[in-house]
DNA sequence: GCGGGATGTAGAAACGTTTCCAGACAGAGT
DNA sequence: ACTCTGTCTGGAAACGTTTCTACATCCCGC
């Protein structure tokens, strides 16, 4: 069987208690008595179980990311550097998806509670009553990203999601456009409706008025992007630019338009979000909307750890803000036939 | 605080064996007594602490799943099946990505060990010296899957890969093509070299010899077949088909042949491998070799249940038939110019 | 040379379950 | 009437840690 700290108590001719001590650096230990300790651990091997420890102090170091896209390479990137500072913490990491289904996000948030997991990072979930109802009850730290919730104060790092819409059309519209499409996600975050305001604010300082036909929500992923960009060949209108929801959904519209033999950005300017990794691959390089996946990550880990120690200090939204990273799939707007 | 399964037994009048027996429907418990215990739990609210129950049992009802590879599906198709039967039989699936580092490898393993996990489901790693040494002497149940390792018996769920490689080069010179690529990944896996050897064999069987420009290995994602599709384009040769080590790769070629105006499958027949989601999304819909993703993830998660209960019973291999998909993406071979 | 704060150590309680053991009771077979 | 077997229940040990309490010892300043 594995060694437990009791037989490296006899083994030492010391208790558990002083065991434990030189386990847990406690300082109130001799320099002979620990090197000797540790000596024999290191010999037999030992390792503490973890389960016994979770028991006496009530939490397992295990942290617990739940997802609902695991095509979303942001959340991926997101994660990561939650991961890497969780670990620094003392902390695993370990990832759960949801698929946007809240059935399985309840399922998730119970296995939490029961295994006394440390906390929650929660990347996206849309706002259903069970969600907040759930949520207002834990017992454990969560820290919700990308999106927060109107119902329930919980802390959250976000991206300053308004200003990244604004800086998407107000880009747009510097380079000459007019008539500027926005295809987004389903309306249910507000990380989607915060950057359709940024965006409506930004065509209505120049002057311009949305329509609704310019605005389309679908889904989020390549295929989203794909089928919208072909109901727009299909029917071109005066429409010159597109300001899309996230990166992966302006790459299916960059890949329907070199399918047609059509030009990006000659024949259509495209504006992605994330800034993540498939922002750069493939020959047309998207402009995007930088969020600070990483930075994010790292704020969320330090913040879950932090209510950990602090139950009950006031909740905390941070707030990072975007920045406009001009590639190749937007350009000058060369239409000026139309009227507006 | 969170009730207990004292406070259960002081509000019932009974011991905490009896609500224990309730809690894990033991059969000797009278009914009107279960029903009392029941009621209680019921209006509490109360649910059992998995951490004790994990101390005693010696084991956490948690299965993690370490993967090499995000970006791929068939992998998160696999794990999905995988917990879906593992949540049917009483266990947590978590996910860990090592992003094929040995050294998180490593550290994952070590995590399952201190937090006594139930067991691993383990989806490729590179065969290192490491791995094999931890493997050997880990305590908790294993199964590998898609890849098995030379030196240390393991459980593992496979794809007959010799097979599918056989069937993929098969397809292709039964339309008539002579000169047929294969690029694959990196050379460290099971699975790469029976594909290869399956291609190998169909080739020589038809009496055409693999020459060794034919073969070429490279990343298994997006980008790779990206980048060979280029290079191909460039020095063209007399190449007509190419079989492609997964559905990414695939992807990638079409990407680059779509983006230079070149039609699939007149210019280029391309077998995929998997058929993940990926290979029926775009124009073109991959013609592949189908693995059973949901039906070895379901039979990994009863093996790996099923060595807990049954530690010494000898390693078995699991092998899934493959089958080929025929798509849009291969076509009779239509260069008759070329000595073969 | 003596109280008093560090420092070092051991023993035992505690965490919340499961499970082993023992005992009570009832009905059935002799 | 008696064992015997099966059903039901409670008490307590066990799982492997951390942590609380208690007790030495030492050094310091008086």
């Amino acid at each position: 069987m594995k060694a437990t700290i009791k037989d490296i108590a006899k083994k030492s001719g010391h208790s558990c208690s002083t065991v434990s001590r030189v386990i847990n650096n406690n300082p109130y230990v001799s320099a002979e008595t620990r090197a000797r300790i540790q000596g024999i651990i290191d010999e037999t091997g030992f390792r503490p179980n973890n389960v016994a420890r979770g028991l006496v102090k009530g939490k397992m170091n295990v942290v617990v990311c739940i997802i609902g896209d695991r095509f979303n390479q942001f959340y991926a990137e997101l994660f990561s550097a939650a991961e890497e500072a969780l670990n620094e913490l003392g902390y695993l990491a370990v990832l759960c998806y949801t698929n946007y289904d809240p059935a399985k996000e309840e399922k998730y948030l119970e296995a939490v509670t029961e295994n006394n997991f440390a906390g929650v990072i929660m990347v996206t979930a849309p706002e259903t009553p069970q969600l907040t109802n759930n949520l207002s009850k834990l017992a454990f730290p969560i820290v919700l990203t990308n999106r927060y919730l109107v119902s329930v104060p919980t802390d959250v790092v976000l991206t300053d999601n308004y200003y990244g819409g604004y800086i998407a059309a107000r880009h747009l519209l510097d380079l000459g456009h007019r008539r500027i499409a926005h295809w987004s996600g389903p309306d249910n975050s507000t990380a989607s409706r915060d950057r359709l305001r940024g965006y409506c604010d930004a065509m209505q300082e120049a002057g311009l008025q949305v329509r609704d036909g310019d605005v389309w929500k679908g889904n989020l992923q390549e295929t989203g992007g794909y089928q919208f960009a072909c109901r727009l060949l299909e029917n071109p209108g005066d429409v010159t630019a597109v300001f899309c929801g996230n990166d992966m959904m302006a790459r299916g519209v960059v890949v329907a338009y070199a399918e047609r033999g059509r030009k990006i950005p000659d024949d259509l300017s495209i504006v992605g979000f994330d800034d993540s990794p498939i922002a750069v691959t493939g020959t047309v390089k998207l402009t995007t909307v930088r969020q600070h996946a990483r930075e994010m990550g790292r704020a969320a880990a330090e913040m879950v750890v932090n209510r950990m120690a602090n139950k009950d200090q006031p909740h905390r939204r941070l707030t990072f803000t975007p920045e406009l990273v001009i590639r190749e799939s937007t350009a000058a707007c060369r239409r000026t036939d139309g009227p507006l």
